[in-house]
DNA sequence: GAGGCTATCGACATCTTTGTCAATACCGTG
DNA sequence: CACGGTATTGACAAAGATGTCGATAGCCTC
């Protein structure tokens, strides 16, 4: 694209804004995307971002897809990353966990689903996740012989939900829990907890 | 107190205010509490709002105070009940799950933290939970005899945490990953996750 | 250099929301 | 019945948000 005034590229623009208003959605929510406040941020006055954007409902809709295809992509990533890599499910674990907690973007869907804005089935590859761990752990069960029952679909189902559950409202309400049971509320103690918390899925999943 | 004009005690028309702003503060957030529909919700104008609280902040306030001293009484009385009982921790769970779920008020915290506004300490009587489960756990291990390690104090706390999160975020996120994850949306894989989520704690806790 | 295209913005219109105020209606008490 | 207290409300003021419009200024093409 070719520049114009202010010495700003169209697609520039848009991803000031873009970045701007995703920033105000992780911190504050959808609601606090407010015109006035995204243009001061990226320093332009509002008609401009309403230029870009047409409304203020198509750039959240725009922030929102913009988020949620960064979380499509980093988790597929960090599985493409796993498969190969040796640590298998604990660094994917791990991965994922910090990523979504230090970029704020596990709040990201605690703001959609409050809100009641609808998201993509395929945010995050649920399905693709559970296949990959029931497979695992049937081909673990085949390995160790007849000993002990099948791991059941369902398990691993609930498995998985109960693991992105924790991973997301951890880097909400995480914190305050932590520190209010007494463990505190500084780095080391989320680190920890994320630690015993993958422990404790692989223990499940190796049962 | 002395009933008025209209027929309604102060008390009432407060309550009724309450009842509907709240109502908004479950579904929607702190912000959507306006002025103009909750006024609206009870059948008065929104000067008698004003009239009654002072402010749209003093009502926010009172709308959240009031629901966390629901939460914190709920919570007490289901330990009370439960200490009794002889189900002991897997009823407790469920009975706390449950409502924490069906009355939208797990949605409470999950506002309140990413609208960043402050809760009193005590909203969950956590550190008596971590302290009870702990107590249990040593008596356990005692009866079982020197095998196996002592339970850790830590273990106990992240335990607790991990319950709060699965627990409260379940009631947000859940209904939408049991969907994708292939289980189903309806009450009935709801129920079959929470019990399958208080076997696996349980299970932890007497390891 | 002329002209078209477009990013930008100041000014304005409109709507929503909070908050104020004076007036009204009703109750209990003297 | 008269009166004080209070719950209620319509009308208005003020602030903030979204969206519109015409004007401006720079880049690219011819």
């Amino acid at each position: 694209m070719t520049a114009t005034s202010r010495g700003r590229t169209a697609e520039d623009a848009r991803n000031a804004i873009l970045d701007a208003a995703e920033q105000r959605l992780i911190d504050s929510g959808p609601a606090s995307i407010r015109l006035q406040e995204v243009a001061a941020d990226v320093g332009v006055g509002h008609p401009t971002v309403l230029h870009h954007f047409g409304s203020r409902e198509a750039l959240v809709d725009a922030v929102v897809q913009r988020a949620l295809d960064s979380v499509h992509g980093q988790v597929l990533s960090a599985i493409a990353e796993s498969s190969t890599d040796d640590g298998g499910f604990a660094t994917l674990f791990d991965k994922v966990a910090s990523w979504l907690s230090d970029s704020g973007r596990g709040r990201l869907f605690y703001w959609l689903a409050l809100e009641g804005i609808a998201v993509p089935d395929d945010s995050i590859p649920l399905q693709q996740i559970v296949a990959a761990a029931h497979d695992q752990r049937l081909q673990r069960a085949r390995e160790r012989g007849c000993e002990g029952a099948h791991p059941l679909l369902e398990d691993t189902r609930f498995t998985v939900v109960l693991t992105v559950l924790a991973i997301t409202a951890q880097g909400i309400l995480g914190p305050r829990l932590l520190e209010r049971v007494g463990v505190g509320a500084d780095e080391r103690a989320q680190k920890r907890f994320r630690a015993w918390l993958g422990e404790m899925i692989l223990r499940h999943l190796d049962r």
